[in-house]
DNA sequence: AAAAGCTGCAACCGCTGCACT
DNA sequence: AAGTGCAGCGGTTGCAGCTTT
């Protein structure tokens, strides 16, 4: 038995909408506060549309903090780092760039950071397999160990679509490693040795420096979930212990600092 | 100028977590 | 402990506007 319908689609308007209701969506909000009640909300308002439609109006589009569109340089470092160590949690990573929801973070991505991030790793692994044609780079260095040579660029996650030493000859050649300018650029970094899952569908294995995913996912190619996440994560390299005190913060802190922003100062109608 | 293709983004869908009974 | 219902979330879709041919 499933569960009842949150409201009668049939008799719902759906699709983009008017100016009026806007208006009338706003000034129910503005009235009343706090939302506790979405469901309840579209009656109240006279307003004849779904609950769950209201709330992601107000959320995404009329709350007066919110920002659209001309992400910033330092914004596309944030999502891009935050992506990069959490995979698509999307509010958690709105909830560190003011005025942004997860419904745009998630489509600028999807749309624009994503194909930006494909070109400059597209560009790497063709340096990385340049160089590995060019000269005998592992016998150069086969006396480095796989943790010495972590332990040399300890702030940065291992493999980033290349093997370790790859890695780190791409670390040390400014022309070749364009893209972990951006990590370096960043004002913080993101230990996930110290996360606490959030949910109990969640776990960790911070042997490989990723999050998890659950038993039974597949990587379907690059995007789902495998890229730039794992690829960025280097899932297929050798596992590598990244110094949790060269983070800046833990991914607890983001959690918890996601509760509080996202359900709090951005996510809920607090006023 | 018009058709085709592409892009950006608002909105929807369905699932999960959690609070409450 | 189990059932119920809502809020919240991430994935996906639809479409308007823009660009290219």
């Amino acid at each position: 038995m499933g569960r009842a319908p949150c409201c009668d689609k049939a008799n719902v308007k759906r699709g983009p909408w008017s100016p009026e209701e806007d208006m009338a969506l706003k000034k129910y909000v503005e009235r009343h506060g706090i939302v506790e009640n979405w469901i309840a909300l579209p009656h109240k308002a006279g307003l004849n549309r779904c609950g769950k439609s209201c709330r992601l109006r107000w959320l995404n589009y009329l709350r007066p903090d919110i920002k659209h569109g001309g992400f910033t340089e330092e914004e596309d470092q944030i999502i891009y780092n935050l992506y990069k160590s959490m995979g698509s949690k999307w509010s958690v990573i709105a909830s560190h760039l003011p005025g942004r929801t997860d419904n745009d973070v998630k489509n600028y991505w999807n749309t624009k950071l994503k194909k930006k991030f494909i070109a400059t790793e597209t560009n790497l692994t063709t340096n990385a397999n340049n160089i590995s044609n060019h000269e005998n780079l592992s016998s150069s260095l086969s006396h480095v160990t796989k943790d010495e040579s972590s332990a040399s660029f300890p702030s940065m996650d291992p493999g980033f679509g290349h093997n370790l030493l790859e890695s780190q000859r791409l670390f040390t050649d400014p022309i070749s490693f364009s893209l972990p300018a951006f990590e370096e650029s960043s004002n913080f970094s993101v230990s996930q040795s110290t996360y606490d899952a959030p949910s109990s569908s969640l776990s960790m294995d911070n042997s490989y420096n990723t999050w998890p995913r659950s038993e039974g996912d597949e990587i379907d190619g690059f995007f789902s979930y495998g890229f730039p996440y794992d690829l960025l994560n280097g899932n297929d390299f050798p596992k590598v212990e990244v110094a949790s005190e060269l983070a800046d913060f833990s991914y607890a802190d983001m959690v918890s600092s996601s509760e509080t922003r996202a359900q709090g100062q951005f996510q809920s109608v607090t006023y």
